[in-house]
DNA sequence: AATAACTTGCACGGTACTGTGCAAGTTATT
DNA sequence: AATAACTTGCACAGTACCGTGCAAGTTATT
């Protein structure tokens, strides 16, 4: 049950375990979508029991799930306007990538289940990005012809899930992961290795954002 | 339980109906690895109780699914041998595409459950093989030198999964198909599309077998 | 210190699935 | 036509999960 209409105030770390909840869930689900809610909560350092006071069943903690990740990539996404498709395709690809465990939980649910509805919103805006930069690019010439535009959509779309998940199972620097999703993407659509490289490299919008001194990154494993 | 130790033997139909439970089963798993005996029998128009006839639980169904379908694979793929590891990537690709409904079980099986051990052997032999072509296209220049080969190999393979099901959403012609996994695969190894295209032309290992005039394709949807 | 806000454990009923036994059928084979 | 080879339906025990009620605890807030 959930709480009664509280007479005083919510506490403090009710609404952290409910965070933990959520961060625990988005862990689990994303390598096992039909997770138990028992396993959810431990890994949140909780009770099953405990889960059920913040919601209601386990579609609505899903539901919450998908729909904040949802709402961060599609705003994330709004952002994204350039009049030239390939460079805007690499900007969407970037994008994502910043977004990878909205992203990965919204794709591993998205799949099975009642959630489609909720995913089919912001997965189908992400879609139609995809499919209008890929349409002018064939139109004008940048990207390649021999396929149709709905199916090399949905390439570019699976490519950068893969890339997405194989980046999480083998770490990469933030940079690396930026650099690569955009790679794959342009090379989908049909850029040559050195072609994507040299293009990113003479599009300043693609660069990685020098801002401050104190760059984080990780690893060094391409 | 299975039958009594025949007296007289097998009845044909009973074998029949094995190969139909399989069949079922490759369907069904192929869209959800977590569905019902239940769901399988009634695919297979058999009861959910006559399985038990066949298999002595869902394991062993599943099990002998995958091992089937990793036989076919790994004689297929034993063939493929050539010097230059662009073709032999290109003939790995063609031939997975062969081999798509195999595949597809194994893939979707392998994520999860006890199976990897199955999956793993031949899985683990594709791998070695696509790793192996990429190291040498690096080595001698054919391929892009960005990335690390072990990431390079991943992406490829799970390029080719992406690929593959997507074509079998979509349908698309066995030539079409055929050609699309190598492009595919090439595309991600660094080739433009235009390349790609120019290279499966001029060798004449990748050519479609222009074999028989009864030439069964069936649609034209790129 | 008092109290409301939470967490926990246990017990319970409900659902969905697996695997098995058995009796009563059908159907291929001889 | 006889018989063994199968299929089916039903009933049952076993497991794993969900969602809930409640009583007894802990802990943040006032």
């Amino acid at each position: 049950m959930t709480f009664p209409s509280p007479a005083r105030a919510p506490r403090r770390d009710a609404t952290e375990n409910r965070e933990a909840l959520l961060a625990a869930a988005r862990i689990v689900f994303n390598r096992d979508p039909g997770a138990s809610l028992e396993a959810v909560a431990t890994e949140a350092g909780l009770s099953r029991r405990s889960v059920y006071g913040h919601f209601a069943n386990r579609d609505e903690l899903l539901r919450e799930l998908v729909t904040a990740g949802a709402r961060r990539v599609a705003t994330s996404l709004e952002s994204v306007t350039h009049p030239d498709p390939l460079t805007r395709l690499a900007l969407i690809a970037s994008t994502l990538w910043r977004e990878v465990e909205s992203v990965r939980v919204m794709a591993v649910v998205a799949v099975r289940g009642p959630l489609a509805s909720h995913t089919a919103g912001t997965l189908g805006a992400i879609r139609r990005d995809v499919r209008d930069a890929i349409v002018h690019g064939q139109a004008n010439g940048s990207m390649r012809q021999d396929l149709a535009s709905d199916r090399l959509a949905r390439l570019v779309e699976d490519t950068a899930l893969v890339v997405l998940e194989d980046a999480t199972r083998h770490p990469l620097t933030a940079r690396e992961g930026d650099r690569l999703t955009m790679l794959m993407a342009l090379g989908v659509v049909g850029l040559g290795w050195r072609e994507a490289g040299t293009f990113i490299a003479s599009r300043p919008e693609l660069a990685w954002p020098a801002t401050h001194p104190d760059q984080t990154d990780e690893q060094d494993d391409n």
